[in-house]
Order: C-alpha cells, then structure tokens, then sequence
RNA sequence: UCCAGCGUGGCUCAAUGGUAGAGCGGGUGACUGUUAAUCACUAGGUUGUAGGUUCGAGUCCUACCGCUGGAGCCA
C-alpha cells in the first residue's frame, strides 16, 4: 500500500484496505482483541486489532497514549463503534512508543495544562478550538476578499504610539527605541489612501497588566481601512462581517461547537442588522429605572437557581452515603463537583452584581464604559449591539469629531452578546489637517514624528474610517469558552510566556 | 498593585495537632466488542521553601515563592 487516507476520508471508503497514520488517543485490550482509539488531526476512529493477527496484535503490547504510529485494515461500517465506523486492523508500524504521556483522560488543573500547552492541543476539545479559530480566520479574510479589498502588511515594530503609551512593549532596535505594534491602523489609512479598500492582520501587544479571562498580552486583530467610508458605512461593514463569520462557522464547524458544549441556537440569531444605540442613548439607558428593576429581578432570579443548585447537591450528597459501588461514586463526585463550580460561579456572579447595578445607576456621561456597563448592555440584546458616538475625551486623537455634538466623536464598539465584551473598535478618521493637529496638541502629543501620517490630510485628504476584530474575543463568543486562554495555540497572558 | 483561596505520589484529591491514603496514570497478569472497559496483584512521598510554636505539625503562626479566582487598569 502505497497510498495513504485520512480518518475524515473514511466513511466513503467503506470495504476498502487503508492506511492511516497518526497517534493513539486511548488504547484497550480485550484478551484476544484491542481497540485503538485513533486519531490523526483529521479526525477521530475506532480501530480494532485481533489477535488472529498476531504480528499487529503483539506490536501494540506496550503501547501508550500518543504513541504514533501507521495502521493498515479494512474499514467497515460498525454500530458498536463510535463513529459507526471502524478499521479493522491487519498491520501495524510503529513511529514511536510514548510512554507515560502526562495528560490522562480525567481532569487535570488549569496550572498544569498550562504548563502542558504544547500537548494539551491533542485534546479533542482544544482541537475543537482550533478549527472554529481557524474558521473564523478565514471567513474574515474570505468577507474582505469577496468585497475588493486588498490586504495590507503592517509593521510590527513601531517608532510611536497610536494608543496611550503605558501600554507598549518596548524593544531594543539597534539601540533605538522602537515599540511592538498595538495596531497598524495609522499605516493602514495610508494604504487605504492608496488602495481604496485594505485590511490588514497580524499580531499586536499590548502591556497592560490586565489579568482577567478576556486579556491576552499578545492577540491577533483584523482590521479593514475604507477610503469615502463615513461612520454609518462602519456600522453596515461591521454587522455584516460579523455576521458572515458566525454564519460560516456554522456552516462548516457545527459538530465543534456542539462538542463544545455551545448553545448553538444563540448563534443562529446572529444576522445584521444589529440593534444600534449612541453613546448617549446608552447612558440614557443605563439611566433606566426599568432597566434596573429587571436587573433586580434577575439577581433574585439567579439566587433562587443557586439555591436550588445548593439543594441538588444536598440530595446527590444523600445519595452518595447510600451507594457502596466505585464508579457510582465516582460518577456522583463528579456531578457534585460540577454543581459546586456551577453555584460557585453564580455567586461570584451574584455577589458583584450589585455593585454593577449600583455602578449603572451613577454612571456619569464623559466616563468610558467598563466591564460591568458593557456587560449591563449587551445582555439587553440577542445579537451583538453597536455603541457609536462616545465622549472625544475617552477616545483617540484620530478619530473625527461629531460635528452635531462637538463633544462626541464619530466612533463605534461592538459589543458581543452574552457578556463576551468588547469585540470590535473603530471610527471614522479626522481628515481636517488642522482639527487633527488641535486634537494632538489637546493631548499633549509631538507632531513631528507623525508628518507622514499627516500627509495624509494634505494630498488629497477624503473621508474614512476602520475598525478593529479581536480574534481570541471573537473566539471566545462563538466557542462559549469562560477563559480566553484557550482561544490561542500559546496564549501570552500577564506573568505566563512558557511554553 | 490590591483582596481572597489553594500548594500532599506523574495527575485529581482525602487525611479532629497523634502510624500520610484513594482513584486515575505506570508495571505484571486475566479476559474476543471495549466506549474514562473491567478484575487481581504491584511500584511510587523530605506534604512549595525557610523559620517558629508544641512532647508531637500535612494540619497552628510568620515570611517568601508559585498558581487560581476576582478587583483595578484596558480601541
């Protein structure tokens, strides 16, 4: 056999001899057959080995979990297996034996997998991850593509900051200072001034020492540039790239998200357009007491559901003083320990909320939204809401100046449903020269090192405007993860580089 | 940076201040349909580090280190 398949070819291979190569997920024996749990990134299968062929038979005697290796046998369709599919082996070569593989099929600590990063993707739910990332990915790429634009390379290290300069990772360049980029907006613009329609992607740092479940040191960003592009042009282009990366993922990754556990039925609704409100509607609404009555009521809502959950264990701790067998026992531990993390969750949850209620109740125009309000909002909409018009005060130099209310930029966020946050940032760029120039000096900036960027505004300066995606957000909404560690092969997060 | 919790075998966890254990994983053996297989036997430990209290410390106290969760910070 000269030739090789993969597991994802095999339910149209059925009767014929393959071959396959890949690793062993989980091995059983049986005295006189074994079952090898098989997989090859491609997919998943059963393969069986009797002992009637002695030689493949023996070859598997001590083989552990992760071992690789190249099995040839006939696929047939099986109902006892899992995929109802299942090669029934009659050679095996061996690659390697792995021996004592560290990550086992019970639970292990977030510490521990973390350290184990570069295995712990062999896991079928990392895996899972995986692909919907590399979905999400390629549909945006695949959006902008369709749509004419041109993708653009930005540079990663930076002589300046186009965000606050606390944050940015400084590097030695040839003893200059030089900083890794956050954004390669200001080069896009200039592109966009060439190309029309740009985006670009890549990598972008930031410093901040932020330790929470939704930042990453390091993430990757989409970000789409439009020359005539006005504000309202933003908020069409947003929803409808949005929408076209839930769809896709949908479309080609159902069976990762329902191994995921995702309540899929909360992606369907995801299609532009989107509800719309303005920084000031937003407050306005913040503001509400209705608002706030049903945030009471969903506090009182959530301490009942937590003490129904304390009473469920309650009763699975009974039971579990009644049952003598192992792996009953083993098996109620596990659904109380489930519970436990599930109230404990909820009374995190519960014990912030008023604060949030509180916080919602004072919010002050002029501020910028924090975790709790952007949270307070979202999860008043089933698909993701677009904030545009925020105070000049909280945003960048850059963007342009509203000119109904002087006070407001043209700008706009995205905020995913379900408290995922903050996905998209972007605006409609300051053309005017000397507007542009007042703003930098409002901020105490230098011009001197931006007259490129400034050039812009001089030859032929036009409306304009982009924003910014977050990939690991974005994979964290659409995966339903709690962390956005595991939106990313390596993730870089404040105080973990290894491995 | 602040607050809280946790550091016990490779992993996940037990152990009133009084002889350190279990499950999984590893090893040996049994079993021709397993699904985290099952059953029997077996090896594996300076309880994060350094001090202190005590007749006696995994357990109490102090400091440090590490991790986790949260707060703050944050296109």
């Amino acid at each position: 056999m000269s030739t090789f398949s993969t597991v994802s070819l095999l339910p149209g291979l059925l009767n014929e001899t393959v071959t396959l190569r890949g690793w062993i997920r989980a091995i059983r024996s049986s005295g006189k057959i074994r079952f090898v749990e098989f997989r090859d990134g491609s997919g998943t299968c059963q393969c069986t080995v009797e002992a009637i062929h002695p030689e493949a038979f023996a070859a598997l005697e001590h083989c552990g979990q992760e071992t690789s290796l190249a099995v040839t046998g006939v696929v047939k369709a099986e109902p006892r297996s899992p995929g109802g599919v299942e090669v029934s082996v009659t050679d095996v070569s061996i690659y390697q034996i792995a021996e004592e593989y560290p990550i086992s099929r019970k639970e292990h600590g977030v510490d521990f997998l973390m350290q184990h990063r570069h295995l712990w993707l062999r896991s079928p739910r990392q895996e899972a991850i995986l692909r919907v990332r590399h979905r999400i990915i390629s549909a945006a790429r695949e959006f902008f593509d369709l749509d004419g634009f041109t993708l653009i390379d930005t540079p990663i290290f930076q002589p300046g900051a186009a965000e606050g300069a606390g944050t940015l990772f400084d590097v030695d360049y040839f003893g200059s200072p030089a900083y890794l980029a956050q954004t390669g907006q200001l080069y896009l613009e200039t592109a966009a001034m060439a190309m029309g329609k740009v985006y670009c992607f890549g990598p972008t740092f930031r410093a901040e020492k932020s330790k929470t479940r939704r930042h990453l040191t390091e993430f990757w960003m989409i970000e789409p540039e439009v020359a005539f592009y006005e504000l309202e042009d933003l908020e069409r282009l947003s929803e409808n790239f949005l929408s076209h990366i839930v769809q896709s993922v949908l479309q080609h990754n159902r069976a990762d998200l329902e191994a995921l556990g995702r309540d899929v039925s909360l992606l369907e609704t995801i299609q532009a357009p989107f509800p719309r409100l303005t920084y000031s509607e937003a407050v306005e609404l913040l503001h509400n007491p209705a608002l706030h009555e049903k945030l009471e009521q969903e506090l009182a809502a959530e301490q009942q559901r937590c003490k129904e959950l304390n009473q469920s264990i309650t009763d699975l701790e009974h039971q579990l003083s009644q049952v003598s067998k192992a792996w009953k026992v083993e098996k109620l531990k596990k659904e109380i320990q489930e519970l436990q993390d599930q109230v404990k969750e909820l009374e995190l949850w519960i014990s912030n909320q008023p604060a949030h209620i509180e916080d919602a109740k004072s919010f002050e125009w002029g501020h910028d939204f924090g975790g709790d309000e952007e949270t307070i909002l979202s999860k008043q909409f089933e698909r993701p809401l677009i904030v545009t018009e925020y105070p000049k005060e909280v945003k960048a130099f850059y963007m342009k100046e509203n000119e109904a209310d002087p006070r407001t930029v043209r700008n706009l966020d995205v905020l995913a449903p379900e408290g995922y946050g903050e996905i998209i940032g972007g605006s409609q760029r300051e053309d005017d020269l000397d507007k542009l120039l007042s703003r930098m000096q409002a901020e105490g900036m230098d011009p001197e090192p931006y007259q490129w960027y400034l050039d812009l505004r001089r030859y032929g300066s036009v409306p304009h405007g982009g924003f910014g995606l977050g990939i690991e957000r974005t994979v964290s909404w659409i995966c339903g993860l709690k962390h956005i560690r595991e939106t990313i092969p390596f993730p870089r997060l404040m105080g973990r580089m290894q491995p």
